[in-house]
DNA sequence: CTTAGTTCAACC
DNA sequence: GTTGAACTAAGT
């Protein structure tokens, strides 16, 4: 049949920022487009890829004005009912639209209206038997530890893990490939297979927590996995995936950007004969979409991802696994707002499948849910390898003075660790030379232009920026209020510290670890392995430090400024601070080397602080659980934030006032606000919230449901660019 | 009467 | 979000 017979109504999901779907007629009567997979549409004036959510849709609108779909781009679908289900359900929970939460779902690559995908080229590389005579000499390095990781493992390794573990690897696998050691092969897929290892032996409390989880089969389980930094959680999820993997089902290890380490990813390549599928940041488009068609035929095993990887589809899930589940970073914070540890917990319960929820700092909702029996709790209170927990110590640094950010016992610490030829890792939340200049005669704080904000002082204090608009300058001379030419760095970022570190021991190898110093693509993989091979001795950098790496000879970290979590205007900072705190000194002292761990404060007797320091993570939980209940804050209560901004001031607030008006608030739902944003102007924008308190969900979540169709029809609506944002991670 | 700028509804 | 049409205010 030709294309001139139109066939029945299709329901479309087209990614704009309007709820609901739109409906199309099909192209053919017979053989519908089948539901979850893209099709090409006409959509205004413009074509889009829209998902098909129904057919055989009752239109409300007349025939005639529906247009026919351009094209089908897919053969198979690209999102199963299952996904499809849990997207549906994932958009109405925080009320986005169904097109745009379909669209953040799908890998960059299939957005884009292309049918035939070229299948992408997947490069590895794979050992050569040679006699002893080729190999590298001594002193190359990155050769050596290029061959070592190749030759682990029966089958070849893939180019783009060499990548994501070394950095810059060009000259030496070419040096490597010279000397005929190793070969160049072309992999069939996006897929790494995995070579089976031997299972390191468990302790007494791993193997507690593993038969307990495996003895509780295979339906809806949810655990939290509560375990200090060095306890072996890796290996419990390892002994529960291989259970789950022998009976034929694919597991889904969700881990944060930070800690989602190449070594990992080589710990579960080398450990399960099972075909990997990786999804990271350094992955290509190409690669990521080549991961997900392999996840959705089934052919991957494993699937490892950071919070976008919660929507692969994999039709034989049988575990999900949640790493590091307190990370702020599950949290999308923009666009299509999802909670990737809540969304998985979600997905679990609909494929009634267990899931598990590890970390050694569980977020006070975790703790919760364990409380009230939601999840089962398992602890795994010591390390594996019987090395003590590093005593952690306050320098309290009021009247005392800093140079580069850093005390004088603290510099005494630092000093004694790095003589005994031990690593020290020290931590400032805070990139950049200096968070503000100041003239130091009329105290002028040089602005941003466009945002409430000081400018951050880079390069030495010879550039400012802003790290909320990305705006920058050179230093001025002089004061443009006074005139002076006193004008003085104030505090200290990762830039300054690093500097007064190199020139207080001007022999000692140091690493900056931030946003700006690793921005070159390998950089942060190559500053690693460095580290690693102990050549660098001290480190210096921002919270990018603080997961997943695990240093044999480090034995000191110091934290110079925990402060600013004890008194921020956003109520989760204590818990966050409290979580760092605890993960950071989690780095140190982890084999046989005694290890402890520094802060500088100016409030050594805060309680909260107080509290972490006596009793540890736990004690710190309990008291902030019952602090959050006092107030009624999650997880005692629920919050919904609406964001609203404009280029002029007042829109937002206006705005927001007739959407309060809207909200019938009584004793079960409260509406706190509008208020102008903690920063009010940002990139040029003016800001303002308005806050909705609930002591139930059950309540909470109809009036959203309501309200989110009441606001796009608000007058004051299309003044502003307005967001809901449902269970908020920071109210800034 | 033109033109630039603003507002508004539709988008299937 | 994007688009075009309707509307408004100033310009020749």
């Amino acid at each position: 049949m030709s294309g001139v017979e139109i066939g029945p109504t299709l329901r479309v999901a087209v990614p704009v920022p309007l709820y609901g779907g739109f409906d199309y007629l099909d192209l053919d009567a017979t053989d519908a487009t089948p539901i979850g997979s893209r099709v090409l549409v006409r959509f205004g004036k413009r074509r889009l890829v829209g998902v098909v959510l129904e057919t055989e849709v009752k239109s409300d609108l007349p025939r005639e004005r529906l247009r026919p779909i351009e094209a089908r781009l897919d053969d198979a679908p690209v999102f199963d009912d299952e996904l499809l289900g849990l997207l549906r359900w994932a958009a109405g929970y925080y009320h986005h639209p169904i097109g745009e939460a379909l669209a953040t779902a799908l890998p960059v690559a299939l957005r884009r209206a292309k049918t035939d995908q070229t299948p992408n080229r997947h490069r590895g590389w794979q050992a050569v038997p040679s006699d002893t005579a080729n190999e590298p000499v001594a002193h190359a390095k990155r050769q050596h530890e290029l061959l070592d990781v190749i030759r682990t493992g029966v089958h070849p390794v893939a180019h783009s893990h060499l990548l994501a573990r070394f950095g810059s690897i060009h000259a030496p696998l070419k040096a490597l490939e010279r000397r005929g050691l190793i070969e160049e092969v072309d992999l069939p897929g996006a897929l790494e297979q995995g070579s089976a290892g031997t299972a390191p032996a468990l302790t007494d409390m791993q193997r507690e927590a593993v038969e307990q989880l495996i003895s509780r089969g295979e339906g809806f389980h949810p655990t939290l996995l509560e375990g200090v930094t060095g306890s072996g959680k890796t290996e419990v999820y390892c002994r529960q995936m291989a259970e789950v993997l022998a009976a034929n089902r694919q597991v889904l290890f969700l881990a944060p950007e930070i800690g989602l380490t190449p070594q990992l990813i080589e710990r579960l390549r080398t450990r399960f004969d099972a075909s990997i599928g990786v999804l990271h940041s350094q992955r290509s488009d190409g690669e990521r979409a080549d991961v997900w068609r392999a996840a959705r035929a089934g052919d991957a095993d494993i699937v490892i991802g950071t919070r976008s990887a919660v929507f692969t589809p994999m039709p034989r899930l049988g575990l999900i696994v949640v790493d590091e589940e307190h990370d702020g970073s599950y949290k999308q914070q923009d666009g299509f707002r999802y909670h990737a540890r809540d969304v998985a917990l979600r997905r679990a319960q609909q494929c009634d499948i267990p899931i598990v929820l590890g970390s050694a700092t569980p977020a006070l909702e975790s703790l919760h849910n364990a409380d009230r029996s939601r999840f089962a709790h398992l602890k795994l209170p010591e390390r594996a390898t019987g090395a003590a927990m590093p005593p952690v110590r306050v320098i309290d640094i009021r009247s005392r003075p800093l140079l580069g950010g850093l005390s004088d016992p603290m510099l005494a610490h630092i000093e004694r660790h790095l003589t005994a030829g031990n690593q020290v890792m020290v931590f400032i939340n805070r990139r950049g030379y200096a968070p503000a200049l100041s003239c130091h005669d009329c105290g002028w704080i040089a602005p941003c232009e466009r945002c409430d904000a000081p400018l951050t002082l880079h390069g030495g204090g010879a550039r400012l920026q802003c790290h909320h608009c990305g705006a920058h300058q050179n230093t001025p001379a002089q004061c443009p209020g006074c005139g002076s030419k006193q004008l003085i760095a104030l505090g200290a970022g990762t830039e300054r510290v690093a500097g007064a570190l190199r020139s207080r021991f001007p022999d000692v190898r140091l690493a900056r670890f931030d946003r700006d110093s690793v921005a070159r693509k390998g950089r942060l993989e190559s500053q690693l392995a460095d580290v690693a091979s102990g050549e660098t001795q001290l480190l210096v950098g921002t919270q990018m430090l603080a997961k997943g790496h695990d240093f044999a000879r480090l034995t000191c970290v110091a934290v110079l400024d925990v402060d600013g979590g004890l008194f921020s205007a956003d109520f989760r900072a204590a818990e966050h601070m409290a979580q760092l705190v605890t993960q950071v000194a989690g780095r140190a002292g982890r084999s046989d080397l005694p290890g402890e761990v520094w802060l500088q404060t100016r409030h050594p007797e805060h309680p909260l602080l107080h509290r972490l320091l006596s009793g540890g993570y736990d004690a710190f939980a309990r008291a902030a659980l019952a602090e959050r209940r006092e107030a009624a804050l999650p997880p005692f209560g629920y919050l919904c934030l609406l964001r609203a901004e404009a280029q002029d001031i007042q829109s937002p607030q206006a705005f927001l006032e007739q959407a309060a008006a809207t909200i019938h608030s009584d004793e079960q739902i409260a509406c706190w606000g509008p208020v102008p944003a903690p920063m009010q102007r940002r990139a040029g924008r003016f800001r303002a919230h308005l806050l909705l308190h609930s002591s139930t969900r059950a309540r909470l979540h109809p009036a959203l449901d309501h309200w989110q169709r009441v606001l796009a029809e608000l007058p004051g609506a299309r003044r502003v660019r307005w967001s809901i944002d449902v269970d908020p991670q920071d109210l800034l």
